[in-house]
RNA sequence: GGGCGGGUAGCUCAGCUGGCCAGAGCGCUCGCUUUACACGCGAGGGGUCGCGGGUUCGAGUCCCGCCCCGCCCA
């Protein structure tokens, strides 16, 4: 209710409570109207205003924003925001990422639940000619459609002032291009390659999963162990068997050796015999290999416990066998097909008479297998035995080793990876790894954006950077999915084309001078015939693969078609993209083309990459340095090292900071998900407790640990799951809102002088001591946000708002601040500055409040001034508070620290007589007491709620306390005081100081302390005791006068 | 197995380079419709700082060992 009886200007009809609902979706408009977010990077190439940009990690299309992007897009936010109104030319790029298999995935079981057809149905269609994948993507295209809008709207209802003009989505046109000539330029270059690798394969969605895409759960299993027939030479059966251990008896189809380790004494001898495989018939050598586990019942490790010291050698079908089977040029016999059933249709032709498991599901076959053995008396015995087993993160099921052609880049590269490592900071490398880059490397310039630049936040990230790079292997590329960028390669053969071949060559070398095509043969670039077309001229007839550049070249796609070169059926791993996302969001490769395929865009992309590039920070969760903090690295630098002519490599850096933020998890320390139930949707917390509400929560959270837990408990009412953490964002909004209300009031009922300026030093204790409070809480702020310290910004916010601006300031000049100019002027900058300093983390109420405010004409307070903005239509534009350090008033400080102390000691005699807060009581000093804080004796009347300061001699009635070891009294605090309670209340206290002076006179009587503490702090214990036990004097006098 | 983080009040967390009686918010207890705010105000109770050693005049803070919890990598 408003106080005033005529309504006012600035704080009329303001509700007693802050409903965000009210403010939030138009204040939204006039940011948007007032163009409040929009970048212009010619500010920053003409030099009037710095740079200031950060990527918004892409979220998946797959579903809405969680609380973990809430709180992604809430930092980044905060940085955006503060920096904006600290002078910087500020851009934040949104985006979405079409995440390959994930949105697949989850389209397909969308459909089959609705009983619609699936991506099984399609796959049929497009075999029959029927247009299949096109059909599904136009589905998963709708999905994407329906998520980035709904992803957008929740950006924008939590605040998220982001460019939204140059939204871009990993599949976008824009981003396509960049793919297609990143891909085509590192194919180009040697680091692309066909391989035929085992790769983690999924059997339900058949793709290829890369390394960090399959989780390890552990299994119950069974250790087999299997008998396989020694024969000689002659290949007769000797009588004699080796018995194989393993958990997987269905891949003996396919073993091509048995392995022993020469250390073995009871098998070495073994080395160099043949067995045969059972069925199958084929003859295999028993080979010697370390890698091999020696038998042994009593080690602790269980491999030795269960291993037999004869290794089936599976090198189609188990990793460690493949490498095995490469040291010893083993062949490589794959038995399975694509859906992991047992298949001689995929390079197994030997199958002599186990043609009894072709067509059995993996795990149908290993039952017949085994049963198989058992018959015929070649099954040893089976151990149960419970081991770690990889599973696809999409389908569930375990992942197959299979042998495949994929699309490997060649990461491991010096001018990919070594430029990654070389871009962290020297600060954060540890030895071991400068130590393994190539001495012939140039040394580090430390220049600016280039090498050792790179600075992770917190510190200890760097180290997981650092050892995913010295452990690095070269990164699959290939997914055998649908919904994704299509790889731009042609395979095909040239042999059969006799006569005409002359003139497809002359064709294909016209296109490769143009540099719209690139060819190579061959498969991985460690392989004699590997030749790329940079070196290969002369065999453009031998090309195998060709890549075209740009997806309109429909002219060189012609002419491979037509030599019957095909388009490769996969598309790219979705991290190829997303690892493009600084370059593609500003238009490379092209900003003219860039403009054409966006035309909603502004037309500005060629200044995009020269005054945002390097980025000022990247904000993300720890789960993706690897997969794509170091990715981005890589291709930035080589990419623009190519363009600036520094070299492949050599390049910018992508962000000058990476900053790693918590992972926010429910009560129980578990992850929040849609599983469990526990997951927090921030449009719920949006409409219960405001979004600004869910922002300081949330940035109070984000302290420099790894995990945050916040409780979640359901509400049974609105059916959906919140936190009783939001309360205290929201009990905080409120109290700014209130504060305000106040503020408001006061300045409408006697407005400030303005013009006028004032000086720090003839303003009022309380105001001078306010402007110091602001002064230290500004620079503690801008520490913090310099330092990605979300927490201790948004814990300094409060205690600046709360504890010093409501609890003492406010208080304080209650009485006094109508008739004190300087005082209303304090009041009126004292609460501009706090909704600016605090305008970032709680963007929709400042700004709210600011709407009034900004109608009050500002004051002139020598030294404390605002940063000079492009624009101060809003708020949210306008400048950052400035104080200069004339401002902080130590002395000030000093002095009301006393009067607080005071005051805080009268409120504890009031609290234990239990005196009405609106008694007025009388306060009895000591004259020296009186002599020292008479010039605040109106301050402590107010804020400690006397009637009067005297130095009267005290009635028998009246309470006693000490302050500073003085005996000072009040009276007049009921009819009646009960002595009893107020006996307790001093026999509490004699206890309490006699602890205290205990525990000082053995620190005291303590000689090593006396002699080699600082003497400084000697000095000061040796007052406090003497403080301390005068206290106990005065307390115990008063005791006996009772 | 390697790496990283955590174990501080009932709960969620601060506590930087070792030094005032270890703090905050929530919850709890008591008292308050005090004319900005009950999403509030005042006061209070509550902690062997995971365990065991060590360094030091002094350790939640540094060193060593161990035990739990979580994450990442193999």
């Amino acid at each position: 209710m408003p106080e005033s009886d005529a309504p006012t200007r600035t704080a009329e009809a303001l509700p007693k409570q802050y409903r965000p609902a009210d403010h939030e979706p138009r204040i939204w408009s006039r940011w948007v109207e007032a163009r409040a977010f929009e970048a212009d990077p010619k500010r920053v190439l003409d030099g009037d205003a710095p740079p200031y940009c950060i990527l918004m990690p892409p979220p998946n299309v797959t579903a809405a924003l969680h609380l973990g992007h809430a709180l992604n897009n809430t930092i980044q936010d905060i940085l955006i925001r503060a920096h904006r109104m600290m002078g910087f030319e500020t851009l934040w790029i949104p985006g979405a990422d079409h995440a390959g298999i994930a949105t697949q995935t989850v389209v397909d079981k969308r459909l089959q639940a609705e009983g619609k057809p699936a991506l099984a149905d399609y796959k049929k269609k497009e075999l029959a000619g029927e247009n299949g994948r096109d059909q599904f993507i136009a589905l998963v295209q709708a999905w994407k459609d329906e998520y980035s809008a709904k992803i957008r709207a929740q950006s924008e209802a939590m605040g998220a002032g982001a460019d939204w003009r140059r939204y871009r989505f990993t599949m976008d046109d824009v981003c396509a291009r960049a793919v297609r000539e990143a891909f085509f330029r590192l194919f180009r270059d040697g680091l692309i390659y066909r391989g035929k690798r085992l790769v983690n394969w999924d059997p339900v969605t058949q793709t290829a999963l890369s390394d960090d895409e399959v989780e390890d759960k552990q299994i119950d299993g069974h250790f087999y162990y299997m008998k396989y027939p020694v024969v000689d030479d002659a290949g007769k059966e000797t009588g004699g068997h080796v018995t194989v251990a393993t958990t997987r008896p269905e891949t003996y189809l396919g073993d091509t050796a048995v392995a022993v380790n020469k250390n073995d004494p009871e098998r070495a001898a073994y080395i160099g015999k043949k067995v045969r495989l059972p069925l199958v018939g084929r003859v295999i050598e028993v080979i010697a290999d370390d890698y091999v586990v020696i038998p042994d019942a009593d080690s602790s490790d269980p491999k030795a416990q269960y291993a037999s010291g004869f290794l089936k050698v599976t090198p189609a079908h188990d990793t460690n066998d493949w490498e095995l089977g490469q040291r010893h040029s083993l062949d490589v016999i794959n038995v399975m097909a694509p859906d992991a059933t047992i298949s001689d249709q995929h390079g197994w032709s030997d199958v002599g008479d186990a043609g009894l498991f072709v067509g059995l599901d993996r795990y149908e076959a290993r039952k017949a297998v085994v049963a198989w053995f058992k018959e015929n008396g070649l099954l040893d015995k089976t151990r149960p035995y419970s081991h770690s087993v990889g599973h696809s993160y999409r389908s569930h099921v375990p992942v197959e080793p299979y042998l495949s052609d994929q699309w490997y880049c060649k990461v491991t590269d010096d001018k990919l990876r070594g430029s990654a490592q070389r871009a962290l900071v020297r600060d954060q490398r540890t030895s071991n790894s400068i130590k393994s880059w190539p001495a012939s490397y140039p040394a580090d310039t430390g220049a600016e954006g280039g090498d050792a630049a790179m600075t992770f936040y917190p510190s200890r990230y760097a180290k997981s950077y650092e050892s995913w790079h010295d452990n690095l292997r070269d990164w699959c590329i290939s997914r055998q999915l649908w919904w994704g960028h299509r790889i731009p390669v042609w395979s095909g053969s040239m042999v059969a084309w006799g006569d005409l071949l002359p003139e497809f060559e002359a064709k294909l070398a016209e296109l490769r001078d143009q540099g719209r095509i690139a060819g190579q043969i061959g498969l991985d670039p460690e392989a004699e015939d590997f030749e790329i077309d940079a070196t290969g001229s002369p065999a453009i007839s031998t090309w195998e693969s060709i890549s075209v550049r740009s997806e309109n070249d429909h002219e060189a796609i012609k002419v491979l078609e037509e030599f019957g070169f095909t388009q490769d059926p996969d598309v790219l791993d979705t991290w190829f993209s997303s690892g493009l996302w600084p370059l593609s969001t500003m238009g490379w490769p092209d900003a003219s083309t860039a403009s054409s395929l966006d035309p909603d865009a502004p037309d500005d992309f060629a200044s995009l990459l020269p005054a945002f590039n390097p980025t000022s920070v990247l904000t993300t969760a720890r789960e993706i340095i690897t997969l794509w903090v170091s990715r981005m690295v890589m291709f930035n630098r080589y990419f623009l090292g190519q363009d600036d002519k520094l070299g492949a490599g050599a390049g910018r850096l992508p962000y000058d900071d990476v900053f790693i933020h918590a992972m926010i998890q429910d009560g129980e320390g578990r992850k929040m998900s849609k599983a469990l139930g526990n997951g927090v949707d921030p449009f719920d917390i949006i409409a219960s407790h405001g979004a600004d509400a869910m922002r300081f929560t949330l940035a109070k959270m984000t302290t420099q640990t790894q995990d945050v837990r916040m409780p979640v408990v359901h509400d049974p009412d609105t059916g959906t799951n919140t936190s009783p953490k939001f309360d205290e964002g929201r009990n905080f909004c409120n109290k700014l809102w209130n504060a305000a209300r106040f503020t408001l009031s006061m300045l409408d009922k006697s407005p400030h002088d303005a013009g006028r300026t004032f000086t720090p030093s003839d303003l009022s204790l309380a105001d001078r001591w306010m402007l110091s409070r602001l002064e230290t809480g500004a620079r503690e702020i801008a520490d913090a946000i310099q330092t990605y310290q979300f927490s201790s910004y948004a814990q300094s916010m409060y205690d600046l708002l709360w504890r010093d601006f409501c609890d003492w300031y406010l208080e304080a000049i209650k009485p006094r601040v109508a008739d004190d100019p300087g005082t209303r002027a304090t009041l009126r900058i004292a609460l501009d500055a706090i909704l600016r300093l605090l305008h970032p983390i709680t963007p929709f109420v400042t700004e709210a409040v600011h709407e009034r405010l900004r109608d009050v004409p500002m004051p002139n307070i020598e030294g404390v001034g605002f940063a000079s903005t492009k624009s101060s239509d809003t708020l949210c534009q306008s400048g950052w508070p400035e104080l200069d350090a004339s401002v902080r008033d130590e002395a000030a400080e000093t002095e009301f620290e006393r009067v607080r102390s005071l005051v805080r000691t009268i409120n504890e005699t009031r609290a234990a007589h239990q005196v009405e807060p609106r008694r007025r009581v009388t306060l009895h000093i000591s004259d020296t007491l009186a002599a020292s804080v008479s010039a605040n004796n109106t301050l402590v009347e107010t804020l400690a709620g006397l009637s009067r300061i005297t130095t009267d001699a005290p009635p028998e009635s009246a309470a006693v306390f000490t302050f500073e070891a003085g005996e000072h009294h009040l009276s007049d605090l009921a009819d009646a005081v009960d002595a009893g309670a107020e006996r307790e209340r001093l026999e509490k206290q004699i206890q309490d100081l006699s602890k205290s002076i205990g525990a000082l006179e053995g620190r005291l009587s303590n000689p090593g302390y006396v002699d080699k503490a600082p003497e400084k702090l000697v000095n000061q214990t040796r007052e406090q005791l003497e403080q301390t036990r005068a206290e106990l004097a005065t307390v115990e006098a008063a005791l006996e006068k009772i």
